[in-house]
DNA sequence: CTGAAAGCGCTTACAG
DNA sequence: CTGAAAGCGCTTACAG
């Protein structure tokens, strides 16, 4: 948009059509008496003139932008905290931030364009290809926060530094002693997933800790994933005695599996988590766990999407916090002849 | 405001006002220009008469307002779930909702009706005296969820049946043979804590279990109040063997005390919570909770917002949905000698 | 400090 | 199906 640009006007669609105001009025009003071509060829130019009714040229206000953040499924944890980052990085520019499930109506972006937003913000990516085509069209601005997929250059996107996390978890569990260490995952196909695996793996075979074919199972981020997958490891003829789990809700099913069966954490099993969610500081016992922050990356996502939705670029197409690992009191040395 | 009332225009203040609608158009744009007196008369008049200007009137799209949720504090685990069930009965309205911490910035009521807002949604009362009055100024309704204090005729509010929970909570504890039976609560100045403690000397006092004064301590609705309480408790010469926590993560802490002094949680210690917000299902073991219907609570407040933003009336200026003891892991008979 | 007048962007009833 | 013309709500440069 050229920042010094009168706002288009219906007289000014009128005489690049060649026709009246009037016609120009009706096109934009919908009214049904108009020939099909000459709708067609109107509607072309209001587009491509950027016109905007006199009723919404108030979300022209670039002080008070509205960011539109879309989740998908339910608001966990891990969403809600980055959330409130979002928010409070709104709070300090005067945007606003409006909350909603995605959708997948047929105008879904352009329905989100006329009612004022200014950028989508997607909290892990919750579009698909014809998502992306109908966005692009519309013209507003996407910034995803811990994308699923590898990232697209048509698309921004904030994350972590997942690698350096699994490396971290696994190496904090290798300094307490351990070499029978799982890693119970979330869906193989999620690019934070496939890091954080590697990360444990990079950090295993660096110590030359072997790793079992069972010891690697993908899932869910539930913590369903976690109290089914510890059980099967747990039922091994070598089972683990550490498990690197892939989020905390994760680690919290496993923690839960091994209380079921008599086991104690830390005492018998090892768990680390991801993400340091406040499950993790409110589990008992506090989880050990590779802290993304949160905050910080919902932050980072909403200033981004700002600066989009006011024509300016962005640094990159993609940045990544880094991750800390917190280590609590679900981690300690193995047990004896473990 | 009168339905098939035409709008307000500048002409309609000006004759009302007995000046032109030169001077009405200086004063809504807040030129220089006009005498203090006459400037303060034509305010008056515009307020009186809801005169809107035509930038914001799309504003009055009642198929599609747009609603304000306020929270205070951390975007916890409460608060997201009943924000998820706002969020989804405003997609089945076509209602927009606006999330924001709450702001005790000079007009910020006044500056919610410019921005568009219909109404406001309060999770947890984040309200004083002044921001009451200042909202009543602005005319824009107000719908507290789970009101900390009680409630005024002036706000709208939603809440969950706490006596009863308290009752249900207590009676379960008092089935499984436990009588030394403390409640770890929240603020004592906050209803929703004292409807719930009293629910649990009632159930007490029907059975004619004593409640000693060491019993019952007030605090936080936070995981500290839990974690510090639990301790103290459990120093007394006649500790309890069932704690009732005012919410989950109350009960959290109270499980993470007992397990560092090396207590099971049923085994040696009961506890039950209070929300059923997912940490309940999470926990390890998973809690005996009482379930307050979050997301139908949050779906309520939208509907009544939405009406009260429709210039409708309301049912009731407060209603309370049902809670229900949900029995996990975290509750058993008391140990033997117990 | 006020307002008559010109003008802007838009809509609509109506003639063709 | 089109557009000239009247009209509406608002703003602003300017005369008093």
């Amino acid at each position: 948009m050229r920042p010094n640009a009168r706002r288009t006007t219906l007289a000014d669609i009128a005489q690049a059509a060649g026709v009246s105001v009037a016609t120009v009025s009706k096109v934009v009003n919908g009214r049904g008496d108009v020939a099909p071509h000459t709708r067609v060829r109107v509607q072309e130019l209001l587009h491509r003139h950027d016109y905007l009714a006199p009723v919404f040229r108030h979300t022209e206000a670039v002080e008070n932008p509205t960011i539109e953040v879309q989740f998908k499924g339910s608001l966990k944890s891990y969403v809600a905290e980055t959330l409130e980052g979002i928010v409070d990085a709104a709070a300090e520019s005067g945007a606003s931030v409006v909350v909603s499930k995605a959708s997948s109506a047929p105008h879904w972006a352009r329905d989100l364009v006329s009612a004022g937003r200014r950028a989508v913000i997607a909290v892990t990516s919750v579009h698909t290809a014809a998502h992306l085509k109908e966005l692009a069209r519309s013209g507003l601005p996407l910034v995803v926060l811990d994308p699923l997929h590898l990232p697209d250059s048509r698309v921004h996107s904030v994350g972590a530094t997942n690698f350096a996390g699994g490396l971290s978890a696994t190496r904090h569990l290798l300094s307490l002693g351990h070499r029978r260490i799982a890693y119970l995952g979330g869906p193989a196909t999620a690019v934070c997933n496939q890091a954080r695996m590697h990360g444990y793996r990079a950090a295993m075979e660096a110590e030359g800790a072997t790793v079992p074919e069972a010891y690697v199972r993908p899932g869910e981020f539930m913590y369903e994933t976690g109290l089914a997958g510890a059980a099967e490891l747990l039922d091994l003829d070598e089972p683990p005695t550490a498990v690197f789990a892939g989020n905390d809700e994760i680690a919290l099913g496993v923690v839960e599996a091994a209380r079921a069966r008599g086991l104690r954490v830390p005492e018998d099993l090892s768990v680390v988590g991801f993400d340091d969610t406040s499950l993790a500081q409110m589990a008992s016992p506090p989880l050990t766990t590779v802290r993304q922050p949160l905050r910080e990356m919902g932050a980072a996502a909403l200033r981004t999407a700002l600066r989009l939705a006011n024509g300016e670029k962005a640094e990159s197409h993609h940045i990544e916090l880094a991750t800390e690992l917190v280590v609590r009191a679900s981690t300690a040395p193995p047990p004896e002849g473990g």
